[in-house]
DNA sequence: ATCTTATTGTTAATAAAATAACAATGTTTT
DNA sequence: AAAACATTGTTATTTTATTAACAATAAGAT
């Protein structure tokens, strides 16, 4: 098994659904779960998730289904980088927030050491348990907390300077919810979503749902 | 052209990112638009921009580019639904309000009209510039404000009974924020997205990247 | 201990999505 | 007004993702 090889970014994307769903389901005091149950709970099919955990050489035993916690520490594995990567959300302001307190105490690989602003009133505050530094004092801040993933944030109109400053400053992966699409050098990581987007989704198909069936 | 046909959703989730990055370059007084120029604003190819505009069947008259108010004009004639559908955050929160605060004033066909709670201190309160009803009068006030589309933004282990509540009360499509992996008929759309899953992805590339390259 | 059964792991087949190739078309240049 | 050109619209090809099929395996039943 090819232990180097990348994995397509929809199988990882599901690894950590899976995560996800399997520490819920540990808290609930489940030890063990078949393919199809993980599946449905996924709304995809059982032979997609063997399928997935073939792709990083994982293996039951068999007929019991699934040791959860085994399952968990083997994703933890592949998709965690062993050292843990410091995590930084730019733009302190009603997103920038939520995804903090969300953030907050989830991931032990992942962790959410700093975030950024301009507003003197949130500046050396710390704000849903993040500290908010100056963002002039940005490039330092990277350095100094070996800041490798940014979570862009900012007013639109910011945005594209923002980015190009942070990948100055050595960000290596940026996920930006801003509605600005930005342009990033091929060694940084871009991840883009807009809410909007997925709204309109669910009411194109509402809408065509409607004119089907009433 | 089978103008009744479903379109593929990842076709429909690029329309609404075509229309967004459109609205914004009319903003800026830019008129026209070639494939190649959408196409690199999106991180895709002008083939794939040329071959969605043939599925939703508009065709440019060739030569000067893309008329933008145009395609924005025909873009919405497909994935908006005409008369406009009405929605609801159900949970303000963080997230709830931070979502408030976007929504407000973007689609002209997406009325966001109403926002539930089970706070007192919240409910009859306009926050983020949306009313805020008390939880109970939920399926009063969907039937009589016409709501078809939730925002699901409510705490983890609220997530399954509201969820199970706003269908009965007849809510057609779901956008699912929440952590929990929810169960729906399937004449009603479900679409759910983890920012968790998102960084986890960036941090999965970011770490086979600084592997790969130092 | 053997048989039955349920579930896995994996290869093969199918389906969906993206890309390439290129003729058609209208624009600009000469 | 013809030639050169850039860009589109569309079909064909390739690639990627998903699903189906099924032999292998281990748990439980007899
Ligand atoms: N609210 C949402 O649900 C949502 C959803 C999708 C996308 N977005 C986008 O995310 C961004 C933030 O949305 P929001 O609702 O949190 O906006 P917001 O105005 O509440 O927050 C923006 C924050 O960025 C800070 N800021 C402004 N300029 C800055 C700069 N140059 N450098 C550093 N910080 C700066 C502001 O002080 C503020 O705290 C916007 O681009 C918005 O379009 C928001
Ligand atoms: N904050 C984020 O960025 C983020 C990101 C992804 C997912 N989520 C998820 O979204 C949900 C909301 O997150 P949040 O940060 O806004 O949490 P929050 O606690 O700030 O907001 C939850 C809101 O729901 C209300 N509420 C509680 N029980 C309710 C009930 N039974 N009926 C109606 N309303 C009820 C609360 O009064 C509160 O206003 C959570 O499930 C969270 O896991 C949050």
């Amino acid at each position: 098994m090819m232990q180097n090889m990348k994995l397509p970014g929809k199988t990882v994307e599901r690894l950590s659904e899976y995560r996800r769903i399997l520490l819920n389901l540990l808290a609930e005091k489940k030890n063990y779960i078949y393919s199809y149950e993980l599946a449905a709970l996924l709304h995809i099919t059982a032979v997609q998730v063997r399928r997935d955990l073939m792709l990083i050489g994982y293996s039951s035993g068999a007929r019991k289904g699934y040791d959860i916690r085994e399952l968990v520490e083997t994703i933890g594995r592949i998709i965690d980088s062993e050292e843990g990567l410091n995590v930084a959300i730019v733009g302190m302001g009603n997103l920038g927030r939520a995804v903090a307190s969300y953030f907050r105490g989830k991931r032990s690989k992942l962790n959410l050491v700093a975030s950024f602003d301009n507003d003197p009133q949130k500046i050396n505050k710390v704000i849903s348990g993040v500290k908010c530094f100056d963002i002039k004092t940005m490039e330092q801040t990277i350095r100094d907390l070996n800041i490798s993933i940014a979570i862009l944030t900012v007013p639109p109109d910011a945005a594209k300077n923002t980015c190009d400053e942070i990948v100055r400053y050595g960000i290596r992966g940026i996920l930006n919810f801003t509605t600005v699409s930005l342009k990033v050098p091929p060694d940084v990581y871009l991840e883009e979503y807009d809410m909007i987007t997925s709204i309109e989704k669910v009411a194109y198909f509402v809408k065509e749902n409607l004119k089907t069936q009433g």
